[in-house]
DNA sequence: CCCATTATTGACTTATCAGTCCAGAATGGG
DNA sequence: CCCATTCTGGACTGATAAGTCAATAATGGG
């Protein structure tokens, strides 16, 4: 048989994903990444075939164990509205590294349809999600009979892209809290 | 005397602008923004210094006119929230063009002292006339008299980034009005 | 009309980038 | 213990990047 490949694949490509969050694509070098990665410029191309393969399998990454994790939130309970703060609140716990969604959404806007893919994907679960516990959390009284799930959905989405971006421009931990109250008021 | 130049430097410092929103610094090229700005390489780096110069300026401007604008949109009346309406209504129909500042902060985070002294020079004298306007507004009781101003003016410089993200990830003009509505409800 | 001065143009330099090649090292079934 | 197979690391390549240089063109005060 063959000599088995020296590095875990995963913890590889969490490293990639790491410098991938905090540079973005174009700010990345092949050199940062297999330093980050700890493994040979070789090993990188032969086990992702190049740096944009790879930049993608980071983000289906990220956005997979980003996606659960937001699911997981959403669950908490008792009541639906707890589950929605304890959402943001994990966002803004997470707030201090880069989400590299948003970086792949500014960096390269709707011009990589492969991206936009990915993006969609995990999303539409997670908007459906989202809408779905406004729509308890309207059963219970806790958002305003007016509001539509579908968009709240949307603007929840947007305020956890609106708190990072904020963290990300210096913002502290008081001010996104209240980012994150003012967002969900609105569903009141 | 000397050759006068042949290029507006307003003109062109536009034409990076315009660029540099779309790509990104580390996207785009000195090829890209002679391209752009019409001008040839070498008056590019006699008029403007280098790359990161001409970027630096190229934000600076940006800042500058986006928040001559946000301010005029913000001074109409007859009530203070028309106001916060109208700049809302201006933001969502220039969100077909990404936005430099949040592309800045994206691609820099805090990393570049430059950078945020440009950004915070900007959002400084907005957040101010914001937290201004909603504080009309509470005593018009159009906002919500728990509503803390400064917290507010944060939330809609939030709310604007989170609208032009949200517009580069594809959301329609439908969307992005239901975003702007949803923002303003957490103010009542 | 001349010439000091500045603008323009395109060729040039140096560095770095993504991606390839190859030689050597490690593995484990036979 | 051998060797087909696969991994690894460093040297290499071609392309492209940013930034400079030098030759030429244009201007207008003297």
């Amino acid at each position: 048989m063959a000599r088995p490949r020296e590095f875990d694949r995963e913890l590889a490509l969490e490293g990639a994903v790491t410098v991938f969050r905090e540079q973005g694509f174009e700010g990345t070098s092949t050199g940062d990444l297999t330093r980050a990665m700890q493994i040979g410029r070789q090993s990188l191309y032969d086990t992702f075939g190049d740096k944009w393969q790879l930049y993608l399998e980071a983000l289906r990454r990220y956005t997979a164990q980003e996606t659960e994790a937001h699911l997981a939130a959403l669950r908490t309970g008792p009541r639906a509205m707890d589950g929605l703060e304890i959402l943001l609140a994990r966002v803004r716990a997470k707030a201090g590294e880069a989400c590299l969604s948003v970086g792949a959404t500014c960096e390269f806007g709707r011009r990589r349809p492969e991206l936009m893919a990915i993006q969609q994907a995990g999303s539409r679960t997670l908007r459906a999600a989202l809408a779905a516990r406004v729509r308890e959390a309207k059963a219970e009284s806790d958002v305003g009979e007016t509001v539509d799930p579908g968009e709240a959905a949307d603007f929840l989405l947007a305020s956890i892209s609106a708190i990072r971006i904020a963290a990300r421009g210096g913002a502290g931990a008081v001010q996104l809290q209240s980012l994150a109250e003012l967002a969900l008021r609105a569903l009141r």
